[in-house]
DNA sequence: CTTCTAAGTTAATGTCTCTAACATATGTTA
DNA sequence: TAACATATGTTAGAGACATTAACTTAGAAG
C-alpha cells in the first residue's frame, strides 16, 4: 500500500527519502544525476527525462525545483562551481602568504579540476554558459580569477590589484587553461618531452612572477 | 504543375537549384542555414528541423546528405575552419619570412575569428568537438597549430620544430586562446586599461619570442 | 528510349520538453 | 487536535524533434 512507486529508488541515496511519495532532497539528487549525466555523455547527450529514471521520480517533477532544462544544467554548473572554489581555498592551505607557492597550487587545482570533471570545465570554462547568461556562474567565475589575482599581487608584493597584477594574472590564467586542454587530449607528451606537470607550472610560475 | 514546392527557395542562392524538386546543392546550403542558426541560437536552440525549413526542404532531405544531426554540426565546424585556415594564409602575405609580425597577424586572426563567429569558435576550441571525435577535425586543429609553429621556429631561427619552439608556441596560442575569451566577455578594457589589441599581441610577441 | 541511381518526398514511430490538473504529505494555526 | 495552506509529488497529454521506411522524381549513362 506504501510501496507502488518504489521502483528504483534503493539505488540512490542523497537525501533523506521521508515518505515514499516525497523525495526528500529532490533537487540535489536531480543535480547529482544530471551531473553524472552530462559528464558521461556530454550535454546534448543528457535528457531531463533520463536523470528523471535515474532520481526515481516522473518526468515532471524537476519543474518543481527548476524552470526548465537550462536551469537544470546552470545548476549542475554552479554546484561545480562551488565545490572547486572550496578546493582552492583548501589547496592554499599551509602554504605561506606571498609564497609563489601558492600561486602553482591554485594553478594545480585549475588543472586538476579540468581532469577529474571534463564536461563542468568545459561548460563553464569553455564558454558553453555564455548562451545561458546565468549572473550568478558569471560571479563564481568572477570570484575564482579573483582569487589567482590576490595571490599574484602578494606575490609581486603590490598591496592592491594593479594594472600589472591583472595582466600577468590573466596570462597566467590563459596558459593554465591552455595547459588542461592539452593535458585532457594527452598531447602534454607530444608537446613538453619528459616534463612533468609540476615542471611546468613551476617554470610558468617562475617567469611570469619574475619582477 | 512545377512550382508546388517553391515556396521559399527565392530566399537562399547557394546553388544551381536546377528543377524545383532536386535543390542543386542542398548539401552545401544546410551548413549554411545550419552555420547561421548554430551562431543565433547555440547547438541546443538549434534544430535539423528548422535548417530544413531555412533550407526549404522536408525535414527527412538531410540524412541523404549527412548520418545524423551531430554530422551536420561537425561538417559546419569543418567549413568555418577551412574559412579560418584560408584567412590565416591571407594573413601572412606580404609580411617578410622570420618577422614577429607574422605570427602577430596570426594572433590577430585568431581573435578575429573567436570575434566573428564566436559559436564556432567555441565549438572548435572549447572543447565541445571532443563529444563528437571527428578524425578530420582534429587534424584541421593541429594544422592551425603547426602553422603557428612554423613561424614560431622561423622567427627562433631554427630549421626545425623542436621542444623549445613547442612550448614558445603553446604559450602564445593559449594566451591569444584567453584574451579570446576576454574579448568576448568585453572584459579587455577592464583588465588592459586602455592597451589596444595590437599593443597587446605586440607585447606578447616580443616576450614570448625574444630569445 | 530505357534504366539506374542520386536526391528528393510523405508518413509514421518513439522520445523529448514542458504544462495543466490533480494528489499527497508536512507544518502551521485556530 | 483538526483544518488548512503550501510544497512537492503524479498522471495525462500537447507539440516539437530526430530518425527511418517506402515511395517518387529527374538527370545521366548505356
Amino acid at each position: 500500500m506504501e510501496d507502488t512507486k518504489n521502483l528504483e529508488r534503493s539505488s540512490k541515496d542523497p537525501g533523506l527519502k521521508k515518505s515514499g511519495y516525497h523525495h526528500g532532497d529532490l533537487r540535489a539528487g536531480l543535480i547529482e544525476a544530471t551531473r553524472r549525466l552530462v559528464e558521461e555523455k556530454g550535454v546534448d547527450g543528457f535528457s531531463v527525462s533520463e536523470a528523471c529514471r535515474a532520481a526515481g521520480v516522473s518526468t515532471a517533477a524537476p519543474y518543481k525545483h527548476f524552470k526548465n532544462k537550462d536551469e537544470m544544467v546552470v545548476a549542475v554548473v554552479m554546484e561545480g562551481m562551488m565545490r572547486f572554489q572550496d578546493n582552492m581555498h583548501a589547496a592554499l592551505e599551509g602554504i605561506p602568504e606571498g609564497s609563489p607557492d601558492r600561486v602553482r597550487a591554485l594553478g594545480r587545482q585549475y588543472v586538476n579540476f579540468a581532469l577529474t570533471e571534463p564536461a563542468i570545465f568545459r561548460l563553464k570554462f569553455g564558454g558553453y554558459t555564455d548562451a545561458l547568461e546565468d549572473e550568478n556562474l558569471d560571479e563564481a567565475g568572477q570570484g575564482t580569477f579573483n582569487m589567482v589575482l590576490e595571490e599574484v599581487a602578494k606575490c609581486l608584493g603590490e598591496s592592491e590589484i594593479t594594472q600589472e597584477v591583472r595582466r600577468r594574472g590573466f596570462v597566467l590564467w590563459s596558459v593554465v587553461h591552455g595547459l588542461s586542454f592539452l593535458l585532457h587530449d594527452k598531447k602534454l607528451a607530444e608537446m613538453a618531452g619528459e616534463a612533468t606537470l609540476d615542471d611546468l607550472l613551476g617554470d610558468l610560475g617562475d617567469r611570469v612572477l619574475a619582477p
